[in-house]
RNA sequence: GCCUCGGUAGCUCAGUUGGUAGAGCAAGGGACUGAAAAUCCCUGUGUCGGUGGUUCAAGUCCACUCUGAGGCA
């Protein structure tokens, strides 16, 4: 439980979606021998390319990608938990290598698992979380009641119409016998662990108007390099609905066009608007984590060569451990 | 040219008998420990088109003016 063996440092690159990530950490692994580890909950998914923006085999440069495309769209045990062993794994092999491991990606959480020291509780319990979801669908104020009982600190913090945390509360208590706070629920306070990985947190932004004119953009290209196809094909498959694949944002509003509730150009707006405020979601999460350094991007074209030479210094310092 | 109806939050519009404004949507902020592209919480100050006038008090009444839509010549 020492600390004598030091942390294996990797490289982060956040920011919300369609800000260069991964354009930037392609060119950033170019210079430094680097591996990408993609930090996406969609991009996971074999199957979902276009509109989770997976970058292409061109566009990768014969640059190594992990965690793309590593899991079936019907795996609904797909978690956090999941997402940071692979990675982790991922990590050593290319730290093995004597890459430099670049993770790039917009999804929080699953950066956090990575760069902070979450202890996850039990896992996901079928049974009791069914029985949980019944208990709250039938009354939930009663529900909220057994967890401000059983586990007080963790109602505290929890809002009686977040039905998803909440439910999750009683079931890690009803299949392990131990509050949910009892693991660590708090992220602020998570401080006085160790994380799996040091960080070099870089932050990717840009202007928030110009950022939601790239996102009706990209949004419009995805749809010109086939998205409307790639939605069909998975509609068509017939998967559960209530899979995570089948929420992401590009996927789930094309199916509500399919079942016939919108017509196609409200789908579209739809998936514009949806993404806006996913993005701006990810931001309020990534501010609040101090270690990013920020680089503005709003004019990347003509910054982003400067950028990236800038990036690339950093690593290799950050790498040799000369920084600190 | 005349008549009618409009001009109030980014948009669509409410606004009672005069007491310096409020809904929906959009937007912004926040939270987040095995579903996270998910889920949840909070947030409405705007020269009430402009200028004058009446009044203790005008988005509300009057005059003029700018502007949009429709109608009649």
């Amino acid at each position: 439980m020492n600390q004598t063996r030091q942390r294996q440092r990797i490289v982060c690159i956040v920011g919300p979606t369609a800000c260069h990530k991964t354009e930037c950490s392609i060119e950033l692994a170019k210079r430094v021998s680097g591996e990408i580890v993609s930090a996406d909950s969609v991009q996971v998914y074999l199957g979902m390319d276009i509109g989770s923006a997976k970058p292409t085999k061109n566009e990768r440069q014969g640059i190594e990608h992990h965690l793309i495309d590593c899991v079936l769209i019907d795996t609904p045990e797909f978690s956090v938990s999941m997402f940071r062993d692979m990675a982790s794994e991922s990590m050593r092999s290319i730290i093995s290598r004597g890459n430099v491991p670049i993770v790039a990606g917009g999804s929080g959480l699953y950066l956090n698992a990575l760069t902070h020291p979450l202890g996850f509780a039990v896992p996901r319990n079928e049974e009791a979380r069914a029985s949980a979801l019944a208990e709250y669908g039938k009354n939930p104020g009663a529900a909220y009641a057994r967890l401000q009982n059983v586990d007080p600190q963790t109602a505290e913090r929890l809002h009686i119409n977040d039905k998803k945390r909440i439910v999750r509360a009683l079931e890690v208590f009803d299949a392990s016998g131990e509050p949910l706070s009892s693991y660590g629920n708090d992220f602020q306070n998570v401080t006085h662990k160790e994380p799996p990985f040091d960080a070099l947190m870089i932050g990717l932004n840009m202007d928030r108007k110009k950022l939601y004119e790239r996102i009706g953009l990209r949004v419009d290209q995805m749809m010109e390099r086939g998205l409307l196809e790639e939605a069909r094909r998975i509609y068509d498959a017939g998967y559960d609905k209530n899979l995570p694949a089948m929420r992401s944002i590009g996927y789930q509003q094309l199916f509500s066009f399919f079942e016939g509730d919108c017509s196609l150009e409200e789908a579209i707006e739809k998936i514009k608007q949806d993404t806006r405020r996913f993005a701006k979601r990810q931001l309020t999460w990534f501010r609040r984590d101090e270690k990013i350094l920020w680089h503005d991007v709003t004019c990347w074209e003509d910054g982003k060569d400067a950028l990236i030479e800038k990036l690339t210094i950093a690593t290799r310092q950050w790498m040799k451990g000369t920084d600190t």
